[in-house]
DNA sequence: ACATATATGTAATATGCTATAACATAACGG
DNA sequence: CCGTTATGTTATAGCATATTACATATATGT
């Protein structure tokens, strides 16, 4: 055994795979390429065949994160009945978009403190898929002319920050009494939603 | 000149200083004890006299941060008049936060991704007095009988969420069109202030 | 099949940061 | 004035980033 050969066969999606893994266990911060060869078993400048330094590597983990949370969300809305009122849509993306922030907190604080996307085409598009969501919900009811105030894309800036701040806020543990009791983490995104809707909409949605 | 004595004779601050200076400069990622000493002027251990490590003179930074927030937060809010609308007070509040995390947005990130503030008494006190400042405009709003749900707490946290969620979309470029155009800032604030308002309060503050 | 170009790996090394240990000097207190 | 403590220095161990030079496997065209 232990054979190995010369090459490794698929060393960037081995070396990806663990700094996913490394990320969530011990943070952004300690994300490390040297330890990252060593435990796929290879010599540590072979990573740099494949990241050009430790920034890239970061950028490659931040696609993999913006596209996992879109599929995850997606996942949860495309689970809605078709003609479910709009304050459901919005309860259960906000859940989604919750849930995967508090389930992957490093890999979230990774994604979204990478700086210059514009810079990263293939980063970019997948961060821009994250706003996108919300965008599909709220222009639906625009379209049907129930915005209160009828500037789509401040809408949804409202509504991303809303969720978007609860989801940082609890994972930098600045709610102490929500994390400390995680039963009330859904009443406190449904009481958000329902702020949301009520502040935004002419009628009840 | 230059012939300066072998005790620096405040080294602590000295530091302390640049440290917010490179963080503001360079970015929080490239917070580095030893560039700090050389541009003091002392040995790279001295620094270790004041700081156990790199992580204890985060969290000294971050105690600075959260002061200096507060600070400005509550200058802002005491020369609103005094009877000033509820409305009045949490645009003056949402726009000094934002206005702090634009300015200071390294350090910010800094603060708030700090772990285990509990186990700093002294850090964890000056970030409580950060959502200390919302609750006091709410629990007066309270006290009036205003609120639709009853739940201070649950009303602070959405505010507070949706205030800190624009501040840092925006400042993790999230939102680039308002990045680009920043006279899109303040109306986006008051469309926050005003969606949040009108979905928690029984009527106009 | 074979030669050659390309892709992917290793070994060796320069540079820089963290942190500690051993030692030096200044400041302070009884 | 002497001993203790605080604060500084030099030296060093350990580890990560990144580059260079070199080795080996893979792919491609004829």
């Amino acid at each position: 055994m232990e054979d190995k050969p010369y090459h490794h066969g698929n060393l960037r999606e081995a070396l990806l795979k663990e700094a996913a893994d490394q990320v969530a266990s011990e943070g952004a911060g300690s994300l490390n390429l040297s330890k990252l060869a060593r435990a796929v078993g290879v010599s540590q400048p072979a990573a740099y065949r494949h990241f050009a330094n430790k920034q890239d590597l970061a950028i490659s983990l931040g696609i993999y994160g913006y596209n996992l949370m879109r599929a995850e969300i997606e996942t949860a809305l495309v689970q809605v009945e078709k003609d479910a009122p709009t304050i459901k849509m919005m309860e259960v993306h906000a859940e989604a978009y919750v849930s995967f922030v508090l389930e992957n907190p490093e890999l979230a604080k990774l994604m979204f403190s990478l700086k210059e996307r514009v810079k990263h085409p293939e980063l970019y598009a997948a961060s821009k898929s994250i706003a996108t969501l919300i965008y599909q919900i709220i222009h639906a009811e625009h379209a049907k002319g129930r915005l209160q105030n009828g500037d789509v894309d401040n809408t949804v800036r409202v509504i991303w920050s809303a969720v978007h701040g609860l989801a940082i806020l609890l994972i930098d543990e600045q709610l102490p009494r929500v994390t400390a009791d995680k039963s009330q983490i859904p009443p406190l995104i449904r009481e958000t939603v329902r702020v949301l809707v009520n502040g935004l909409f002419d009628f009840d949605v």
